[in-house]
DNA sequence: ACCTATCGTCAGGTAGAGTC
DNA sequence: GACTCTACCTGACGATAGGT
């Protein structure tokens, strides 16, 4: 048998690298029909969006505000439900659609972390081999929780290494959470990525993710010793010549908000044509105020983006509450009066604007 | 007085380049 | 090959402004 590692095992080394990424997005796109134009936005969401496991539901806004009884939970039910009746499943199974991504590339981490680790730890343990020694995962106050809950269910007490496994399972299962951030940050690049190619395969439409904006063309070249400036994504329309210089966030901060403004600085100052170049900010955000300075944000007494696209915009005016008619708040509804100006546009219409 | 919206800051995480 | 360092990602948090 040969030693070399299988290429399945090389891309999973980095569960959330670039080339496993790849590897699920072409996975997930190999099982299924062609994209269907102005359906993207559910290959966004079943690849990436996630249940929240306090609430249950669609996750939409930060955890703390979507609490029972805080009024991000009512949004996010009204999103939740929204959007299992557009996948057309009961609300209870939306869970079973979504988050292909996460899920798949955390497998693979475990994998990966069942393989490696044990044999190295009991290497580092052994010199000191016949000495009490705390065993990893030891969390007496957890362990004492479950105990307190499940005690008087249970017929014996169990032995110490099995708390120890359950603890270090939950606590396993808890920090997996953390790890999410990175995945959809990149991961929100390469599947718009995709769905652009997809859909614009044979109209000469290409996007590329992580581009250097020295290599691009009608920018100067990066100097030697300076920093390559990197944009999150670049599509280019071979038949026309546009191109459009893209920032993807999946949400929106406000350091991120002054790195748009730097960003784009950079991208004028180091043109060196005059041909206009679109300057598109797709996002995932929910968060109204986020949304309406994105749609306002001027530079250089022009709009600082062409192009301010969301992944789903009724989604967005569902969570407010726009089917019982309850889009109350001012922000609100300048979200929505945007978003029927076509300022705020939805990722589907985009790509379909990048195709003419 | 109370509640919500807003928004800056921070922590936890990974990848990938560089170095030895 | 292992380790270190840097860049960059995002969600949670919580202080405070603002509305009723």
């Amino acid at each position: 048998m040969a030693k070399r590692k299988s290429a399945l095992d090389e891309a999973a080394q980095r569960a959330f690298g670039a080339e496993n990424r790849a590897r699920l997005l072409h996975r997930w796109f190999a099982d299924r029909p062609a994209v269907e134009p102005g359906r993207a936005w559910e290959e966004v969401y079943r690849l990436l969006l996630w249940v929240d496991a306090t609430t249950g539901l669609a996750h939409c806004y930060e955890s703390d505000k979507a609490q029972p009884g805080r009024p991000w939970y009512a949004r996010s039910l009204a999103f939740h439900v929204w959007l299992s009746d557009r996948l057309g499943v009961e609300p209870t199974e939306l869970v079973d659609e979504l988050d292909w991504m996460f899920r798949q590339a955390v497998r693979d981490l475990a994998a990966q972390q069942r393989e490696g680790l044990s044999e190295k730890a009991r290497a580092q343990r052994e010199p000191y081999d016949g000495r009490e020694l705390p065993e990893p995962g030891a969390d007496p106050e957890l362990a004492e929780i479950i105990e307190e809950e499940l005690g008087d269910w249970l017929r014996e007490p169990p032995p110490e290494e099995v708390w120890a496994r359950v603890v270090t399972r939950v606590q396993a299962h808890l920090s997996q959470e953390n790890k999410r951030r990175n995945l959809t940050g990149e991961g929100f690049e390469d599947v718009v990525v995709a769905l652009v190619n997809r859909l614009g395969a044979g109209r000469d439409v290409r996007a590329r993710t992580q581009v250097r904006l020295g290599d691009l063309d009608g920018f100067y070249p990066t100097r030697e010793g300076d920093k390559a400036k990197l944009i999150d994504l670049v599509v280019e329309n071979g038949r026309t010549g546009a191109r459009a210089l893209v920032t993807a966030k999946w949400s929106v901060r406000s350091d991120r908000e002054e790195q748009f403004r730097s960003d784009f600085e950079a991208y004028t100052r180091l043109q060196s044509d005059n041909r206009p170049f679109g300057h598109v900010l797709v996002t995932n955000e929910f968060d109204p105020a986020r949304l309406v300075r994105a749609c306002e944000s001027r530079a250089q007494n022009a709009p600082l983006f062409t192009d301010v696209v969301h992944v789903q915009p009724h989604g967005v005016l569902a969570a407010y509450g726009e089917a019982s008619g309850a889009v109350s708040h001012k922000t609100q509804r300048k979200v929505q009066e945007y978003v029927e100006a076509g300022r705020l546009t939805s990722l589907d219409d985009w790509i379909a604007g990048l195709l003419d």
